[in-house]
DNA sequence: TCAAGCTATGTTATAAAGTTACATTATAGA
DNA sequence: TCTATAATGTAACTTTATAACATAGCTTGA
């Protein structure tokens, strides 16, 4: 739980603030985009965003465990489909884990600065970044759909 | 079989002589380390790189077979970790499979772009995404060990 | 209002990806 | 040639993710 209180984005930030605005965020979406945050859906979102480390869906469904009886994993995988969809989740590949996206406009770029030794995870939301590879990527004629830039290594706090 | 001899960064190239260049190189990089690239890690790269799409382990595992009998997923596993490690493979995270690196110079900047259509992949290698991405992690206090950058759309074979 | 169709969840089983632990064999250097 | 290290073999197992089908719950329009 105490990698979860400091986030490196901001060192010692309110993380319960944090995770009610995550929460009210998550309710306009939905509510804009027309569709269900059931409250499997919002215990999903709770749990991952309760975190800044990112969650594997089997921690994610040892945590909803607590809280009655054992739910299969499919049911965390859908919750956390719809949320991603959404926009409210973010997967991070290289990890095989999920994160909560902290920023209440849901652009979609995912780009993740992973600290090895906290193992907290930021997001970058460099546009640059994300333009330059848009452009680079133009150039070779493709079509981007999506990108996912991951990058690890050692954050502010944990560095020397 | 068809999606491996269309690599989408230089239509209908010479995928044969394609190989040989890759393995000419891994026993050069190789030489150069004082590694050993064995038999098996060789014929695990022959695997890998004898296709443009990425290949899982198991995958790669079925293609030894035909050729004796069946070794256990460890082996690919650790061939696997040994050609990474000499930056002759490469992993894509989003997919969890593995792809040979076309580049005779290992940098170790891994950028792809991955054809939703053909499954194919290319490196992109910008060095300009790769400076933005330092920089910008650097101005956010990070120390970056490892960049993993994963873009998913269309190639230009594949596109309109 | 109620029933038909869609959305969400439950249940069970299984597939796919990756690792641990320990034994054995090969190789390079002293 | 002996020995330390590197590489491979073997078996079991963990972790991550999905398939297939059944049930329940909303919602919307006759």
């Amino acid at each position: 739980m105490t990698a979860a209180q400091q986030g490196f984005p901001e060192r010692g930030h309110d993380h319960a603030a944090c995770l009610l605005q995550i929460l009210s965020n998550a309710e306009a979406v939905c509510q804009q985009h027309k569709v269900r945050l059931t409250p499997q859906r919002r215990q999903v979102l709770e749990i991952v965003a309760g975190s800044h480390s990112p969650l594997g869906a089997y921690d994610i469904l040892e945590q909803m465990d607590s809280s009655g009886r054992r739910s299969a994993p499919i049911t965390v995988y859908r919750a956390l489909d719809f949320l991603i969809e959404q926009g409210l989740v973010h997967r991070l590949t290289s990890l095989n884990a999920f994160t909560a996206c902290v920023h209440s406009d849901s652009e979609h770029i995912a780009q993740f600065l992973i600290c090895r030794a906290c193992r907290t995870v930021a997001e970058l939301k460099s546009s640059r970044v994300a333009q330059t590879i848009q452009q680079d990527a133009e150039h070779a004629g493709f079509a981007v759909a999506q990108q996912a830039v991951e990058v690890t290594g050692i954050c502010r706090d944990c560095g020397v």
